[in-house]
DNA sequence: TGTTAGCACTCGATACAAGTGAGTGCTAAT
DNA sequence: ATTAGCACTCACTTGTATCGAGTGCTAACA
């Protein structure tokens, strides 16, 4: 059944206010609010209408009318008008995005303390996936006499090393042959093929000489490569539900925040959404605690390749409009400032 | 004015009676939980005193009493009992604190998750202040043709590193030679001398032939240094406070998780209490939105130097006999942990 | 003189009744 | 097809009565 013209304004108005007021809304308040030229007892006509299509609801019989999960997607797809966002908003991110960028998960976190604040909702970032970025470079660093850094390069220019305390004392020559053989065995292989595809196990034999060595470092190259694979997760604006009557009741906030602070499986739903700006509202969040609430996520690129995320939680009445706009231009400019100075293409 | 050995034991009562139920608790009750044999009548004469010296307070005329801050003091102080872990807890605490020890702010990390977890109170732990933390080693590696890997090595065996871009490639033996450099002109001076006393303003003229990659880097060298010298907090069991009777009200819960979120102020706090087991209850602590708060931290040692803090954060009404005793085995465990193992005094 | 029983009083909490008003659904007139 | 009119619904507010845990005071008691 198609809506007709007017259903399609009437809910709009509906929409439009309770994502403001957070209040249902009658016949007649809304006649007077939109001058919509029709009688209050038209619009509850229309209203019973639009009910009965899944539209609307009610809370009891005596309330006005509130907009379904349904609605709201309508809402999204077809009613709703692009958002500019204000020259000075547009600075203010363009500033703190592209100033002071010497480590990518610093800027992750500052896109998402800035995205809460500019929507008043809980802001989330997770850092790219790490699985098809290339290791570069290893080296084995002599500190002391039994302490050794291992250094890992990716193509993507991520560096990360640990500390590793031996039992005996090592050669320096040992330590940069090794190097050497790593690297050559490894440079060009993606992070997650070296820890899955069972390369690791195999490199003992390829230096004999060197068994107990290798048994130390082993386990904590495997772990560094492991922390490198880890996605981070960054939250911010944790707080900012307590200033949405949704979430007025203590029950509900708790749940809220449980679920949020349950970085682990968070991480993991915001991992296997797809990517681009995808939008989900209420019920149709396949997690039933988050049934009432609205997701919101889009990906940023770095380098062109490697996939982060961030976005935004919140009730499903939130003003779509300007949420998602501020969330694409947090993305264009994290991807625009990682174009190019995040690896190694500089020249390209 | 003393307090007689009959006032203490009712005292005592109260306090812990109400640390377990949280409700005002009167005369007759008390007389028949406690079995003092004395009757509800003279320990309603008696509770009148202590009211009247300010050890309880009346909520309104005809609720039971509620003990004080001071009579938490004096609880806390002179009452209390030695409160004996489980071996249970003792043996997960150790467990977890001694397994997988590779990084110092992973451990730090579980202990804060951990004692959350023993309290259900929200904990914190800050990593320690490195201003002490003396440099061992500054290494300049190559990476490509405009990419080098600034590594800074401590005495304590923090290892820190950040990739620098270069504008103009350079000279393999220039890298060489700045690390030769720098090591030796840094080396056994602390970090935060480092950075105060102008050194680093001077190292230009040190080898004047490089001026431009100098250029360069000091920021680079600047900035990481500044990042070793940041203290990190890590907290958890944020939502613990939803689930103490004095936060169910919205507002309050409120007001105690945005104090919390404001990381870099709770940090200050933190930084600048006295070391050891330091316990402040209610209107004790100098912060007014903390003053009906109970704030515990202890200190935790590296390498018998490095001091970093933990503690929890909750109600006046904790159950400080058992907090404390799990808050001194923690810290103790992190100590001995870390006592060998986290620089290079292995041989000592 | 310290302790206790008795009793009037206080006050938050709970329950219930009546009144209010925004909003609906239906019907009949336009 | 639209609208005015009207009875009806129901959350919410206000007012009143009741209940009960607990206090403070007084007088009696050991």
């Amino acid at each position: 059944m198609d809506l007709s013209e007017r259903k399609l304004r009437i809910l709009q108005a509906i929409v439009g206010d309770f994502i403001r007021s957070a209040e249902p809304i009658g016949s007649r308040t809304l006649s007077k609010k939109y001058d919509m030229g029709i009688s209050p007892a038209t619009i509850r006509n229309e209203m019973s209408d639009l009910e009965e299509m899944g539209f609307l609801t009610h809370p009891h019989t005596s309330a006005g009318r509130v907009p379904s999960d349904k609605a709201y997607r309508l809402y999204v797809n077809n009613l709703m008008k692009q958002y500019e966002l204000p020259e000075e908003e547009k600075k203010i991110i363009a500033e703190k995005l592209t100033k002071n960028v010497t480590e990518l998960e610093k800027t992750i976190q500052h896109a998402a303390s800035l995205l809460s604040e500019l929507t008043n909702l809980t802001s989330f970032a997770i850092t790219p996936n790490q699985e098809v970025n290339q290791l570069k470079y290893i080296n084995f660093l002599p500190v002391d006499e039994r302490t050794v850094v291992l250094m890992i390069v990716t193509e993507s220019g991520k560096v990360s090393n640990t500390a590793i305390k031996l039992s005996n004392p090592y050669s320096e020559e040992h330590l940069s042959l090794l190097s050497k053989v790593m690297t050559y065995n490894y440079k060009g292989k993606t992070l997650s093929d070296i820890l899955t595809l069972d390369i690791i196990k195999n490199f003992e034999s390829d230096i004999e000489s060197m068994g107990k060595l290798m048994e130390t470092i082993r386990p904590n190259f495997i772990n560094t490569l492991e922390n490198m694979l880890n996605v981070e997760l960054f939250m911010d604006g944790l707080t900012n539900i307590f200033s949405i009557p949704e979430y007025n009741d203590i029950e509900k906030a708790k749940v809220f925040l449980e679920m949020i602070h349950q970085k682990k499986h968070f991480t993991d739903v915001l991992i296997n959404r797809d990517n681009g700006m995808i939008i989900t509202i209420g019920n149709e969040n396949k997690e039933d605690y988050m049934r009432d609430c609205s997701l919101i996520t889009a990906t940023y690129h770095i380098n062109g390749k490697l996939v982060g995320k961030l976005g935004v939680i919140g009730p499903t009445r939130m003003k779509y409009d300007e949420v998602t706009s501020i969330i694409q231009y947090i993305t264009d400019n994290i991807s625009q400032t990682f174009k190019l100075t995040g690896g190694d293409k500089e020249d390209e």
